[in-house]
DNA sequence: CTTCTTACA
DNA sequence: TGTAAGAA
């Protein structure tokens, strides 16, 4: 389930293709960078490089400006979604901290003693 | 040929 | 946002 998440992060695309995917111009793909709404990877040769992510992204920054927010209130949004993403790491570690203590105080080895399975 | 940066009659 | 110029 993680690995399909790396994928959709892997940039392999060149500006020219996300222009064609997006319908944007690549002045607005480059100024919503600027406007720090989207953080394209950087080849060898300085070649903004996408992923599938980013397509989304831009897609989805296009039906807000569409709807009426501007690049500002867009930009909070995604702070903010940000934020919970992190949250929700945290929660994430603090469960497999308390599932590992749990499992030393009942006596499991993980890793260990395996000859028996 | 495609992309990058910078600048603006 | 568009577009031109020069470099990569």
């Amino acid at each position: 389930m993680a690995e399909k998440e790396l994928r959709r992060n892997m940039a392999v695309l060149p500006i020219g293709t996300v222009r064609k995917l997006t319908d944007l111009t690549d002045r607005q793909i480059r100024y919503y960078e600027a406007q720090g709404l989207i953080t394209p990877a950087r080849t060898a040769s300085n070649q903004r490089m996408y992923s599938l992510n980013d397509i989304d992204r831009l897609l989805e920054i296009k039906d807000y400006l569409l709807v009426g927010d501007s690049i500002a209130n867009i930009k909070r949004i995604y702070a903010k979604q940000a934020q919970h993403e992190s949250d929700n790491i945290s929660a994430h570690q603090a469960r497999q901290a308390l599932q590992s203590e749990f499992l030393n105080l009942v006596g499991f080895k993980v890793n260990q003693n395996r000859k028996g399975l």
